[in-house]
DNA sequence: ATGGTTGCTTGGCAA
């Protein structure tokens, strides 16, 4: 079962990358961020076309937004509004599988302004608390021992070689240290593995966004680590493949995110 | 500390 998540940055402007995307990849569940689209202009029927009947978002307007798209059931479908920022940053669902039910967190940490200082910028102030209320909240859970994964664009890059400049990069937005500590922090929550890296060694470059702002990232391979796919220890033996799709970013008309897939070996062989 | 580009929306914000 391929799990993808994807900072598509406006879902309506990107529908036919989405096609191209699920003609090359077709997998279960789609994880969306940045949809930037009310719910009542969601772009369901172009969804449900492509192969989707289950499908749960939430958004706004012009900013923010996450979505999941499924060809299996759902049910709990959760949106968390997180610290009340009225932000549309978190959706979660549930889904059955072989070896029991799996909680799926759709996550889209703020960006955290420019600036790498609470005193000067309220939105990296913004980051931080979520990523603490994120910890927190794991941490909180009262039955730990279910199947979770989290996932989405987390907007931190937190491994040496998960930036194209480690030393360059340590005061920008993304990669600073405290951010770094508290995802950190958030990943021992609950022991949260790194599936691309089970399959891609720290010693590795490994990226998913490259900026629209610079000159030829793709080219000069310029690029971070922003998106994950995080799961519990109980789902560890089911991780079997881990992919960046890489080729999206020279598309026409890119997002400035690729889609990241993660494939479980969950599903009941007789279900497809 | 800026600048650079993109998307939503049509001036300016967010990324």
């Amino acid at each position: 079962m391929k799990i993808v998540s994807w900072n598509i940055n406006s879902l309506r402007l990107r529908l036919p990358l989405l096609e191209r995307f699920v003609k090359e990849s077709n997998p279960h569940i789609i994880c969306l961020q940045e949809t930037k689209v009310v719910d009542e202009d969601f772009p369901l029927l172009a969804a449900k076309a492509l192969g989707y009947d289950f499908i749960e978002f939430v958004g706004e307007k012009s900013y923010n937004g996450v979505a999941i798209l499924s060809k299996i059931p759902l049910k709990k479908k959760n949106v968390i509004d997180v610290l009340d920022y009225g932000h549309k940053r978190h959706i979660s669902v549930a889904f059955d599988t072989k070896i029991g039910e799996v909680e799926l967190h759709n996550f889209y940490i703020p960006a955290g302004g420019d600036i790498a200082d609470v005193a000067l910028n309220l939105k990296f102030d913004h980051k931080l608390k979520f990523i603490d209320w994120m910890s927190q909240y794991f941490l909180s859970l009262a039955q730990k021992k279910k199947n979770i994964i989290i996932l989405g664009d987390f907007n931190i890059a937190p491994k040496e070689h998960d930036v194209w400049s480690h030393k360059q990069l340590l005061k920008t937005v993304s990669h600073t240290p405290i951010e770094v500590e508290k995802l950190n922090k958030m990943q021992e929550s609950l022991d949260f593995i790194d599936t691309h890296r089970m399959f891609v060694d720290d010693s590795q470059k490994l990226y998913s966004w490259w900026s629209y702002r610079a000159a030829d990232p793709l080219g000069a391979n310029k690029g971070r680590r922003l998106d994950h796919i995080w799961a519990t220890p109980s789902l560890k033996d089911c991780v079997k493949e881990a992919k960046v799709y890489k080729d999206f970013r020279a598309a026409t008309q890119p997002s400035d995110h690729v889609p990241i897939e993660t494939y479980f070996d969950f599903l009941e062989r007789e279900a497809f």
